[in-house]
RNA sequence: CGGGGCGUAGUGUAGUGGUAGCACGAGUCCUUUGGGAGGAUUUAGCUCGAGUUCGAAUCUCGGCGCCCCGACCA
């Protein structure tokens, strides 16, 4: 992607409207576009990082024998009637339209998965079952908040499973927790497996997954030695208390951001639709129920948070809408353009994706700006490194730089 | 939803009752080109409504919007 062709362009001040910082910088490098409170557009840069996420979430996804689908998010309201949600979660958006019916917004999808599982799954032979979507989700909230990362309409992945039985249950849904931590490391993130309230529709725990950032807005206690943490909402324990579960470690209180969650839903949903299934000896049963959220554009911006430093954005390879940003400082030279021009026409070749700063700009606007938007690894081309005949290869996170060959860079590459 | 703050060119800001200014951006031209360069020139604005006043960006009331704290949060 030509730099002088992209879509956006970067500012050089952070809007008065945003105090928080992954909206400032998601803003400023031309990522997002605020639309309203809570409610943002993505723009060419975040619709890659964004597709990034997508697919190592769908990956991870596919692994447990999810099997994607997409459901509607306009949502007839009896469902919602039947599972009391459309009196019961205040969040929900009720929709009035010109005739007499009412719509709801999906802000979660039990509603309509449950009645599509029922259709489908009549007998044990037909469980387990797993589906999931990622897709656009609506929360009339009162205050949106932090940017990106509680917004009244985001992108969320979520997955729905039944099974015959507990032990089956208990199984996957062991699965899916390990899986989840792979995505989030794999984000650059670390995050924890934390014991939370299982909300209005279940007395058990449910698991938060939660990434430790003072931009988050959850208080949680983990412990020094074990991975035991705990919701504060939850916690029988105290800050400075020795942990219970591996008794070797201290509660340490800290701020985080929840990124994902599972719930076993036990059979709540198949009772409100009276889903049941026939077991081996012809009886029928209903089939226990998990979901598991990932925010996808809350984790966005807790890696925009969580991964920034004072220039700009520190995107992790995986996610980075670019893999390469090439900064060319022809400034006017023609051997430096050619070069540059080539190079870039060779490292797309190899279908790697590369932003090529082709703009007639400064040195010093170009590297501000590649700073800003946060491109893992700069290839920088100018009349210096064309008389040495190398690249200079810089990483943005610690800023070590390289002189490599070109050889050698796409001996690397191949 | 309760409390607090704020709404001025595309962006960031100055202007507390009397001619709306600055910087950045954007357009044109010239010079410059390894960390936001310089000059010339052009462009573009007071959130909406009502009131007070000879006169309102400025004062009063109301609406709308945005941010923060709290409450809430499948």
């Amino acid at each position: 992607m030509r730099q002088s062709a992209l879509f956006t362009r970067t500012r050089r001040d952070a809007p008065s409207d945003e105090t928080a910082k992954n909206a400032q910088l998601l803003i400023r490098a031309g990522y997002v576009h605020k639309e309203m409170a809570g409610v943002y557009s993505y723009l060419p840069l975040g619709t890659r990082v964004l597709q990034n996420i997508e697919n190592i979430v769908r990956s991870a996804m596919n692994f447990v024998d999810g099997q994607e689908i997409r459901m509607a998010t306009l949502h007839p309201s009896e469902p919602w009637k039947q599972t009391g949600g459309w009196d019961n979660i205040d969040v929900l958006f009720k929709i009035n339209s010109r005739t007499e019916r009412e719509y709801a917004l999906g802000q979660s999808e039990e509603e309509i998965v449950t009645p599509i599982g029922k259709e489908y799954a009549v007998s044990y032979k037909d469980l387990p079952m797993s589906v999931y979507q990622i897709g656009q989700k609506y929360r009339d909230e009162l205050r949106a908040k932090s940017g990106i990362m509680r917004g009244r309409e985001f992108t969320m992945k979520d997955m729905y499973s039944f099974h015959a039985t507990q032990e089956d249950f208990d199984t996957y849904y062991e699965r899916v927790k390990e899986i989840y931590l792979q995505i989030f490391s794999l984000c650059g993130l670390t995050a924890r497996v934390t014991e939370a309230s299982g909300g209005s529709f279940t007395e058990k725990l449910s698991y938060e997954f939660m990434v430790l950032t003072d931009a988050g807005e959850d208080d949680i206690l983990y412990c020094t030695e074990c991975t035991h943490c705990v919701n504060v909402e939850v916690a029988k324990d105290k800050e400075g208390d020795t942990c219970m579960k591996c008794e070797k470690g201290t509660m340490q209180a800290a701020k985080a951001a929840e990124v994902a969650n599972v719930f076993d839903l036990g059979q709540k949903y198949a009772k409100d639709f009276d889903f049941t299934f026939k077991d081996a000896e012809g009886n029928d049963q209903y089939p226990i129920m998990g979901c598991y959220g990932i925010g996808i554009t809350r984790l966005m911006g807790v890696i925009a948070e969580a991964l920034s430093d004072d220039k700009g954005l520190v995107w992790p390879h995986t996610v980075a809408p670019f893999k390469f940003h090439l900064v060319s400082l022809a400034g006017g030279n023609k051997e430096v353009e050619e070069y540059a021009e080539k190079l870039y026409e060779d490292i797309s070749k190899l279908g790697v994706p590369v932003l090529y700063d082709d703009r007639e700009l400064h040195a010093g606007e170009k590297f501000a700006d590649a700073d800003l938007i946060g491109i893992p690894v700069k290839i920088i081309v100018g009349k210096k490194t064309l008389e040495s005949g190398q690249l200079e290869i810089v990483a943005r996170g610690s800023g070590k730089v390289d002189m490599v060959s070109r050889e050698q860079f796409f001996g690397t590459e191949a």
